[in-house]
DNA sequence: TATGTTAGTGTCGTATTAACACTAAGCGGC
DNA sequence: GCCGCTTAGTGTTAATACGACACTAACATA
């Protein structure tokens, strides 16, 4: 018995979440649930589901991922929507897809709602994906490689307090190419939004020194939409 | 009789289109219709309507801005999906909106539909706007000048033969701010996407050289990803 | 104490950018 | 016909930003 009835036929509004996973000397990753229920039961797929009537669609995406996955907190930005007639074999469904680039740290999915299993996939080995799963990633990569370029990461992809070399090789990682150390080093410094501090990582070779974030300054910055290539 | 039910309730889903219209020498204008049904019947409002069961979002945005307005061909870029609860008084709305530059010339629409009346708005003169249209227009304008500065522009929004001059003060007008006309011309020429003509324009001054664009030249560039900045 | 590994640093040549002022060509009025 | 007004058109220079490039420092371990 459908309750919901309306004078003219409505599409179904789903959301969908691309979220990249980094970890330092590691490749890149993206969260992928193991679809239960059918369409694709069993396909592997990018976190999403219904919107809800009383909820924005950021919130929604917020929601869908926490369920599928048990991953909260996480700053998820809109990407498209698609809204190809048949992208979905239930019928008209358009999906509006949200994307983020979060730390893997401590963020171990777990499976539930409608989601069989949930785990980090790396991005150069992806299964099969369902709906049009594959193409929203795609267009979420591109997305995220023009970001990178011109506004600066880092903050909740590392550890608390970190060296210029883990900051250069999550560049490097991201985009895919590496960067010259020495200039490197120069561009970050001088745009003054690094914290050195009194500590150095120990461990087998030379200590490194230590640095955070000035929140402060990166938030300065990022009123004045200022342009960071490198 | 409502005919159309479904198992859970669902949002309606509707395009807005932020039309902008440049004009040698005037300032930038925004297409704006005077909506003739509740809710806002008598108000300012962008174009656009309810997504149809079969046709895309940009499909509906091209097709609900001629429908309203007799503007026809005019490539839509899609903007961002707005989606707070409340921003639609009949219900929970979910609008797709779409963007575009286009020249001013030849362009009058004409209200039809659910338009009383259509007509260009001076950017800097809006009336009020119905629904959450002011922070619609907010966000093309902000992504319109991001763009300009990194996409040529000109295709479209000068007569098929132009002079420099008018191409600079077409920048000027979109970014709002003035720039150096032998920088202009020189970064310009440099891009090797301007065919110098035969012709001239005369006029009460000096005769200016005519141009057109290189369209071959321009979609190779197109492709390569170019950067492009003013 | 010798070796291996990562951290850290400066210069220079080149390309890009921004700032800046005068001459050329046509028109209209006198 | 010449003077004044208006728009078109043109190069140079100084400052800055960028990319390429190689060695020394510090520590751990064998």
């Amino acid at each position: 018995m459908k309750k919901y009835c309306y004078d003219y036929p409505r599409p179904s509004l789903t959301v969908d979440c691309a979220v990249f996973g980094y970890e330092a000397g590691g490749a890149v990753k993206v969260l992928l649930i193991e679809r239960d229920a059918e369409p694709y039961a069993g396909t592997w797929a990018l976190p999403g589901g219904f919107v809800g009537m009383d909820e924005t669609l950021d919130e929604a995406a917020r929601r869908e991922l926490e369920e599928e996955t048990g991953l909260a907190n996480i700053y998820l930005e809109q990407l498209y929507t698609f809204s190809n007639v048949h992208r979905d074999p239930r019928g008209r469904v358009i999906s509006t897809a949200y994307y983020a680039l979060v730390s893997l740290a401590g963020r171990t999915p777990q499976a539930a709602s409608d989601a069989r299993s949930a785990q980090w996939y790396p991005l150069r080995k992806l299964p099969e994906l369902a709906f049009d799963h594959a193409h929203i990633l795609e267009t979420a990569v591109e997305r995220l490689r023009a970001k990178v370029r011109y506004k600066p990461i880092g903050f909740e992809l590392l550890p608390e307090k970190f060296t210029l070399t883990q900051l250069q090789q999550l560049y490097e990682t991201v985009l895919e190419q590496s960067i010259d150390k020495r200039n490197f080093r120069k561009k970050i410094i001088a745009m003054d939004l690094l914290k050195p501090l009194d500590e150095f990582r120990q461990g087998a070779n030379r200590p490194a020194q230590l640095y955070s974030f000035d929140r402060t300054k990166y938030r300065q910055l990022e009123q004045s939409g200022f342009l960071f290539e490198v």
